[in-house]
DNA sequence: ACTACGGTTGAATCCTGAA
DNA sequence: GTTCAGGATTCAACCGTAG
């Protein structure tokens, strides 16, 4: 488990090809976000409002990932156009993913409908079977808590995509940790993890909570 | 109520500038669609495997709606950056809501998620609220059969999404009729319709459909 | 001073699930 | 059972500055 406070593009720069079994990541989605309701006040989302880091960093991703390989990417349904035509360039669009929260969001209250989910862009790169049951595109996932980062996503939801597409002892990436979940999913599920987180806040956070884990684990 | 059998954009040329309150429509996706699985052979849906119709069809759509008119176009995953690229020329899109059906579909039994939903963009012109209560961008709707049309849609969705965006009387249309489904939901909800349907044999069973419904009311 | 414009601020909803 | 909190937003109101 390797994670380090950085930009992404540069961790990748020291990963060979074709070296990770499965991408798993919740990228700044293009919109200047910040919510003025929130209790927890986090500092605003590092984002110049656009996309124009897309196109390289996919490429770069398509560079480390196995031959076989899995990836799920988080995106929200206001950019999915961009996401997704950019993706579909390197990997083949196998899905999207619905993650179905709990509640609901805010937004336009009058004359809009009340944003409940997010969407998961799941593709792969060459063939590869999905473990388990055959279960279906929209996935049920409690929102579980805001405390690490605005848009943190529950443990189980990620645990739940690893054990799908990956094997015990796999490499498992998150360029964008944030909170930490997805590393904390793969050590839960026993898989390698390597991934970076770029705002020092949200690092040092996501830091103590992960050697939080690792200490309650052990005293087992 | 006028359903006819013709190419909607001839049916379109004879509507003047801002006459639509709503559209709900269920275009061809652009994917080359039949499934060998179903009992029931429908005829091999119109497609030429792309969208090359889109742009000017949506042009034509902006210059028939109404100032402050609602949109809601069905749309698989699939294509879904086609069209929501072309629509946001013309129209604001709010959403992408998520019709979940009760049951999955086919496609790849081993190396994908089981389909169980379709996209919905729900677009405005100009400005107009929602009626009722703040919902949710997720809807649930049993899929009731397809004894008409291998894409048919249930009479009670349609008749949720009219009665979100119009009021009595309001004139709603579907380019696309296919079974007739809107076309009922717009009687059942005493709102006016036009529509129209290209192919000759679902448009049969489709206005057969619709005037059994028609006949049945009028008995009590 | 008056308007036009752009950026910032804060208020609002209802459904779900945890307490 | 009942309370309670929370939410990858939008809109309108309100500034400040420029013309």
């Amino acid at each position: 488990m390797k994670v380090t406070n950085e930009d992404n593009m540069l961790m990748m720069q020291r990963i060979e090809n074709e070296t990770i079994d499965l991408l798993l990541t919740d990228p700044p989605f293009g919109m200047d976000f910040q919510s003025n309701y929130r209790k927890i006040k986090h500092e605003k989302i590092e984002n110049d409002n656009n996309l124009n880091w897309f196109p390289d960093w996919i490429k770069e991703i398509k560079r480390i990932m196995k031959q076989d390989a899995h990836l799920y990417i988080f995106c929200s349904w206001h950019k999915v156009e961009v996401f997704k035509t950019e993706i579909e360039k390197y990997f083949n669009v196998k899905n999207i993913l619905i993650w179905e929260k709990n509640n609901t969001g805010m937004g336009d209250l009058t004359g809009d409908f009340a944003p409940k989910y997010e969407m998961i862009i799941f593709c792969s790169n060459g063939v590869k079977k999905l473990k388990g049951n055959r279960d279906s595109n929209i996935i049920k996932a409690k929102k579980t808590g805001n405390e690490y980062h605005p848009t943190q996503k529950p443990v189980n939801l990620m645990e739940y995509l690893i054990e799908k597409s990956t094997n015990i002892n796999d490499l498992v990436m998150d360029c964008f940790s944030g909170s930490g979940s997805t590393a904390i999913a793969a050590y839960n599920t026993n898989r390698d993890f390597i991934g970076c987180e770029i705002n020092k806040q949200f690092y040092d956070k996501a830091m103590e909570r992960i050697n939080n884990h690792l200490a309650q684990q052990k005293l087992f």
